[in-house]
DNA sequence: TGGTCATTTGGCTATATTGCCAAATGTTTT
DNA sequence: AAAACATTTGGCAATATAGCCAAATGACCA
C-alpha cells in the first residue's frame, strides 16, 4: 500500500470513524429529518449538554453536519444527505446476522 | 430515547465502529474485489501478521466479512457486498469538504 | 514423529475516546 | 450592567483501542 492509498484510506476512516458511536448515529438520524439544536438533542439523548456538543462538534469536523447560530441557539443539520445510505447497509448487516442466527437454530 | 431505540442504535454502532479504521477499511475494499487470505493482506498491509488477523477478526465478529479454512490457510471474503456503498458516501463527504474549501479560497 | 508454515491468542504498553463537572464565552432580557 | 440562558471549552478519570512480540494452535510435509 503506498503513501497516496494510505492517506486516501485515512481520510475514509476519519469520517467513518466519526460516525461510530451510538449516540452520533441517532444525531445523524434525527437531523437527517430535521434541524435541531443542541439543547433539542440533548434532551432527546439524555446526556450532559458539554457531551452531546461535543458529539456535535466531532461530526461537524470532518463535514456531516453542519451549523448555523441563530440568536444563542445553535441549529445543527445535515451537510451530506447521502450519509442515510449508511444506515441501509448496516441495517442489511444486522439483518443478515439475525436471519444466520435464525438458520443455525433451525438446525 | 427509549430502551429498543438505545441497543438498535448501539448495534448500528458496533458495525460502524468495525470499519472505523484506515486497514480495516483498506481490507474491506480489497475483499470486495476478490477473496484473499491473511497472508496475502498482511502482505499488503504491512504490518504484523497478528495485527492484520485481529483486525480480520473484529470485521468478521460483526458479520462483514467471512472466513473459509482451506488447508493451513484462512481466505476472507466480504459477506455483505452493500458495504461497498459506504464508500460512495464517505467519498462524497470528502469531495464535498474539498469543494468547500476552494470556494473558501477563490474569496 | 519432528519440523515448518499459516494463523490466532495472550499479554503488555502506548494512545485515543468517552462523559462528567466546572468554568468560560456569547446572547438576550430586565 | 446584572441575571439568565445556550453553548463551548478545559480538565480529569475511566475505559477502549492499536500494534508489537512471544507463545499457542492447527495443517502439511519429510
Amino acid at each position: 500500500m503506498d503513501k497516496k492509498q494510505q492517506a486516501l484510506f485515512e481520510a475514509r476512516a476519519k469520517i467513518v470513524k466519526a460516525m461510530a458511536h451510538p449516540t452520533r448515529l441517532f444525531i445523524v438520524d434525527e437531523l437527517s429529518r430535521h434541524e435541531k439544536c443542541v439543547a433539542e438533542l440533548t434532551e432527546m439523548i439524555g446526556a450532559d449538554t458539554s457531551t452531546v456538543s461535543k458529539h456535535l462538534s466531532i461530526l461537524k469536523s470532518v463535514g456531516i453536519i453542519i451549523d448555523e447560530k441563530r440568536g444563542s441557539q445553535v441549529y445543527y443539520k445535515l451537510r451530506v444527505p447521502c450519509v442515510l445510505n449508511f444506515f441501509g447497509c448496516v441495517e442489511s448487516v444486522l439483518k443478515s446476522n439475525a436471519t444466520e442466527q435464525l438458520q443455525l437454530l433451525k438446525k
